[in-house]
Order: structure tokens, then C-alpha cells, then sequence
DNA sequence: CGGTCTACTGCAACTCGTTCGCAATAGCGT
DNA sequence: ACGCTATTGCGAACGAGTTGCAGTAGACCG
């Protein structure tokens, strides 16, 4: 079994059918261009994505594609931005890695996220669910400080 | 002379002058709220409070205000809910337990924040700058899901 | 104290992400 | 194909946050 951080091979028709919604041609849509990018993209992106491949498509119901795939558990919803931020759904032992330079999101897998859990549950009285680690600073992509 | 006194080790008028910028009333009452609350509130929770105590500081200069402390480091703003939430300064080792029954949002300090700094300088390219993690689940306080 | 300079403020209009009501449309079971 | 109704497109509305401008009030000087 192949471990991604991504749930690669989720079948969007039968998630929809199972729940009994209906598959449309936004939704499809939506989903493409989700998994195409598979990385945090803002829903005004995802929409302007959306309508290179079908205008016809509205920017609302990109929104409520969105929501719904929430719901699902198939994509996750962050707040790093001044708008809100879609993925692909991974679990959180994947932490966040924010760019301040280019803005890119990388993803780090560390057994230091299951410690931290176990750590809150031994010293609190909290019982954790999910955990969104994000950590800006500067990839390596973009060195020192860039002559303007 | 301090005409207030503050449970925050945080002079703000000194901080101000310090920096060149006047002792404002809009200042003051913000700064008070906040640190009345020592906590994560909302820009519009934090107007409302304002208001509470002078209805006649616009909510534009909450906003300057909280920009301004920002700048100065005495505050944090954070983008876990729907609006931005600020809360004085503190370093990020303090996670955050925010309970999805009630909302509130406690603070957690462990030395695995370190830790997992150290871990992404040794195992990737990544500069780590902020660490911020933020953990949904339910405080002691809310007690668990009665069979409804 | 009283005057001056200008950093702030209040206001109101604006931007922009996101949501909602509703009539029209298109999935899906038959 | 037919009909039921979940979804959609549209446009209007909402709310957080920002901005330009003219008036106000800090701070500094005498």
C-alpha cells in the first residue's frame, strides 16, 4: 500500500452517490482542478481554474462544491490567508510549511505531530482532534534576501 | 505618569513614544480590551468591547490600532476563524487548544515547538521563522457527547 | 497657559471574499 | 422519454477590512 499524503484514487462519483448527491458538471469540475493542483489553492483561484476549463460555471457554486467536499472529508479548509485556503484532504501528521517569500506550501511529515497529541492528552485535560501545524519562514527556493 | 495599570508587563505609552507615535484615547481603550481579555478576540468583538467603554472611537481606528500593535510586536493577529483574531504577544513554544463546543481557545507550552524547529532545519531546506499550532477538540470544560 | 504643526481620528464610500433567495435547469430513478 | 427535485446561475446582499479626506486633538515650544 502506497502511503501519500494525498488520498489518491478517491473516486468523486462514488463518494457523491454514496451520499446521494448528485454528480454534476461543477462538481467534476471543481474536483479537477483540486486534485490537478493538489495543493492549497484560495477559492477565487480555484474559480478563476474553474472557468479556463467551463465559464459557465459559477463562482457560488464553486463555493458550494467546496463546502460540500468539506463535508465529505475530501478536502480541508484552512484560514493562513486573507482567504480561506483548499487541499486535497491529508492527514495531520503532514505539517505546513509557508513561504513568506513565494507564498508556496510545502508539506513536511513528522512523527512529532502524533508526540505533540499524546503529549496534549497526558498533560491536559483537552482532548485533541484535529492538529494544523503551520510554520512560515523561507524555502529553498528563495535564498537570501533577493537584490530588488 | 501611568494613569492605568495593566496585567500585561507591556507599558504602552512608553511603547508608542518610544517609537514616535502620540499616546492616543483610541490607543488606550483598545490596548485596554485586549489585554483585559488576554485573549483571542475577533477585530468586531474587539470594536464592540471599544464601544462599551466609548461609542465614539470609530471602527476604522480599531483597526489602525491593532495594525499599529502589530507593527510594534505587542499583539499577534491570527486567521483561525472566519474573521481575524488578535491576542497579546507571546512566543509561539504556547500552542493553541481551541474547543469546538465552547470556543474558547487555551494555551499549551511544550518544548516539542523546539523540537520540531530543530527537526525541519535538519531535515529540509525550509528557514522556519513563526511556528503556529493550532489543535481543535474538546476542553475539559465540555463535557463529551452525550448519547443524544 | 496659549499657539502651532501635523499625526490621528471619524466618517462614509469602497473593495472583495463569501452567502443567499429564487426561478430555471439538468441529474437520476422510473 | 418523463417527472421529480437536487443543483445551478444569477444578482443582490452581507460583513470584514481598507482608504481618502477634512476636521480634531496630541505633543512640543514659548
Amino acid at each position: 500500500m502506497v502511503s501519500s499524503a494525498y488520498p489518491v484514487g478517491v473516486d468523486l462519483e462514488v463518494e457523491l452517490r454514496t451520499h446521494g448527491y448528485r454528480v454534476t458538471t461543477a462538481r467534476r469540475v471543481v474536483w479537477d482542478v483540486l486534485s490537478a493542483a493538489g495543493d492549497h489553492l484560495t477559492a477565487p483561484s480555484i474559480t478563476s481554474r474553474v472557468h479556463a476549463v467551463d465559464p459557465s460555471i459559477n463562482g457560488a457554486s464553486v463555493y458550494r462544491a467546496l463546502t460540500l467536499f468539506a463535508e465529505l472529508g475530501l478536502v480541508r479548509e484552512s484560514r493562513y490567508e486573507d482567504a480561506s485556503t483548499w487541499e486535497p484532504f491529508h492527514d495531520d501528521a503532514a505539517i505546513h510549511l509557508v513561504c513568506s517569500e513565494c507564498g508556496r506550501v510545502m508539506h513536511h511529515n513528522t512523527e512529532l505531530v502524533p508526540r505533540l497529541r499524546r503529549a496534549i492528552q497526558v498533560a491536559t485535560d483537552f482532548a485533541p482532534d484535529e492538529i494544523d501545524v503551520r510554520v512560515s519562514g523561507r524555502c529553498g527556493h528563495c535564498p537570501a534576501e533577493s537584490p530588488a
